[in-house]
DNA sequence: GACTCAAATCGAAAAATGTCAATATGATAG
DNA sequence: CTATCATATTGACATTTTTCGATTTGAGTC
């Protein structure tokens, strides 16, 4: 579980909110790149600009048919990105800690 | 749900890899900021600005003892967080396309 | 009070990001 | 082959982010 750049840029790609906001439009079907831009007021290469940071870090794939883009959700990755989340965020219950208030009073005495 | 940004404000905390891997380390357990330097190259300034942020996303939560600040993960927003993941990524097969393919023909024809 | 240590804040520089208008590309229609 | 439509790319600019060294703050210590 060292990914952490890996899915770092996952994290920074749902870290803007219109990127979010499509992440969540996608996740209802595939979506073409001119029923996204309706949604939002930004002008066409702003977009094409954000879907391709989407697509980059694997959250988004998208298909060309003639002379439009469709965009949708992978599912691969957002398994992955949603196990990452959990992993990093519930308790190992390792070694270190457990008291946690005397952390650093440890360390100064035992080494 | 009307919170992309409050979440992408979270998001974008997790969008370091190096506050993500401070997350991580959280998740095992209360540590205080010099223990958490210990883990990094970094200045002590830049993982006290680092802090903050996580600080301000309400993903950390912090407690001062002595001369000492005690950094843990806020659970109820890590719950939320991941609940929020989840409901933007997790399809909703509401109303619109179903027939994704059809997306850009249809508005043309239609309207 | 003077000193020390942990952490926060300030100020500055470098890098990354968000945005748009203009242009390029590539497919389809006449 | 020309024109048009949907997207992508380019170039520019403003804003935000990352990072550091220096300084400040606040708690404990002598």
């Amino acid at each position: 579980m060292r990914d952490y750049s890996k899915y770092a840029r996952v994290f920074k790609a749902l870290g803007d909110p219109k990127r979010a906001m499509v992440v969540d439009m996608l996740s209802s079907g595939e979506l073409c790149a001119c029923r996204i831009l309706e949604r939002f007021e930004m002008s066409q290469s702003t977009l094409s600009h954000h879907m391709k940071l989407l697509c980059e870090c694997g959250l988004v794939k998208s298909r060309e048919q003639g002379k439009w883009t469709y965009y949708s959700l992978n599912t691969d990755t957002v398994s992955r990105v949603r196990r990452f989340l959990g992993d990093i965020t519930s308790g190992k219950e390792s070694h270190i800690t457990k008291a946690g208030a005397s952390c650093c009073r440890g360390r100064d005495e035992d080494e």
